[in-house]
RNA sequence: CAAGCAGGUUAGGCAAUCGCUCCUCAUAGAUUUUGGUUUAUGGGGGGAGGAAAGUCCGAACACCCUCCCGGGGCGAAAGCCAAGGGAUAAAAAAGUAGAGGGUAAUACCCUUCGUCCGCAAGGAUCGAGGUGCGAACAGAGACGCUCUGAGGCGAAAGCCGAAGAGAUCCCGAACCGCAAGGUUUGGGAUAGAUUCAUAGAAAUAUGGAUUGUGAAACGGCUAAAUCCUUACUGGGCGCAAGAGCAACCCGCCCAAAUUUUUGUUCUUAACGUAACUUUAGGAACAAAAAUUUGGGCGGGAAAAAGUAGCUCGCUUGAGCCCCGCGAGUAAUUGCGGGGCCAGACAAAUGAUUGCCUCGUUCCGCAUUUUUGCGGAACCAGACAGAAUUCGGCUUAUUACCUGCUUGGUUU
RNA sequence: UGCGGGAUCGUCUAACGGUAGGACGCAUCCCUCUGGAGGAUGUUAUCUAGGUUCGAAUCCUAGUCCCGCAG
């Protein structure tokens, strides 16, 4: 799990990002990020009830993304809010296949400059 | 061995690295609510289920409505107000239904009676009293026509019902019309085809039987799943209930500042005077009003708008599990002992690995079959994630165990 | 989390427990030199599974999917 000053949680916060952000596509996964006044990335993930029926399937997913993000942030430019958008096909990947996608929707958003995770 | 019926248990373990949340202790820091609050680091401890699910029921708890009791207060009295407690009685609405029991309570559970289903083990969302719908086809005939109603039965709902009126059908008469038909009027019928017995002079009444049709046939069937009554149960609304604080708004009070007005005192200038007076300006004090700021107290009814700010409720309760001794056929329950109990708030309980068993699939050998042994692969694999809390029900689902029934085979 | 509503032809909708109707579509034909308009004929449906009933779109139970409300 991510510590709070990891986390983006505020309604209003999360409305901006989606109103101002760029957004990157990669597979199914897509990336909404916007600067923020703080020297530290603040991550939100969205799973809707389309990817996993189940509340532990959309969980499980969650999770997953949360421990590669924790791996990333060193790597990470600070001073963004990231937000994550699950597409429909999402969970049939193990955590190897959700590492590679993302630390290439990294890559393509210009945030990473190493490729390790 | 096969098919089936009933009941029960289980829902992996150990370890490594990196993390999250709650409680507690220590250290360091911040801050005039200072044995408080809060931040960081470290030590210790706790951290999903049998269904956490569906939300189909029931309760606890909270608020509201209705009603009852009511400490106390006011009043000459009648009576009025009212903290608080409650659901005996009433209203309304919703539900329940063989009998008896269990429970906080239920549409749940147990025992038992009857009925139905099943060869059986067993099972059923069956069960108060009454009334009532029953198309089409088939059939002689399909719930039996409507209203008033003397009288009778019944606890009630309601039922039976002499007689009369209307309606429909059949038979007939008169009139109108070329005819189809129409109007008026008389009689009969409106539960019954055939047959038997009894009573009777008879009409008829009562009781029984029958072919065929159909789901159902003058005697029943069917209401939790379209009604009424009786008996029983106060009702509504759900923790986004509800409460407090802050903030905001309104009112009052206090303090300070500024402005304006008035009054008093002092002073400057001007006209005039012996002098007071008068006019204009300044300073000080007092009073009033207005505005702003700060503090305190009280309130926020209705409507509209904004903000999902903080805290409590919030997790130990009708608790759950095990053992022993009792009550009871049982569900359940009394006493004693021991053990266990998550509390987040965009929402923790995890991620990546290693090993061990439990399993699953495949292959080979032995065996009549079941099965056993060996090897390989997958490697805890299914359903599934607390959100105010409990008790049921239902649905989803892994691996197994026990008892019983029927049938088959072998001895 | 709690509470509530719904599912009927391709679409929008009706229907006391008793033959599932209508509109717009679609197909064919007529009309016209052709198309449109108009006319005629036809096509296609009760979310799923059980139950109550002689009979279920309707009533009951369970499930699936969709939608709404809360301060």
């Amino acid at each position: 799990m991510l510590q709070k000053t990891n986390r983006l949680c505020k309604k209003k916060e999360i409305d901006s990002v989606f109103g101002r952000g760029k957004s990157v596509k990669e597979g199914n996964l897509t990336l909404k990020a916007a600067k923020n006044q703080l020297d530290s990335v603040r991550f939100c993930f969205v799973v809707s009830k389309r990817v996993s029926k189940t509340a532990v399937g959309r969980n499980l997913i969650k999770r997953r993304m949360r421990e590669i993000s924790k791996a990333a942030l060193p790597y990470l430019k600070p001073g963004y809010d990231l937000i994550f958008i699950v597409a429909p096909g999402f969970g049939k990947l193990d955590y190897r296949g959700i590492a590679e996608i993302m630390e290439k929707t990294f890559l393509r958003a210009g945030l990473m400059t190493a490729g390790k995770i």
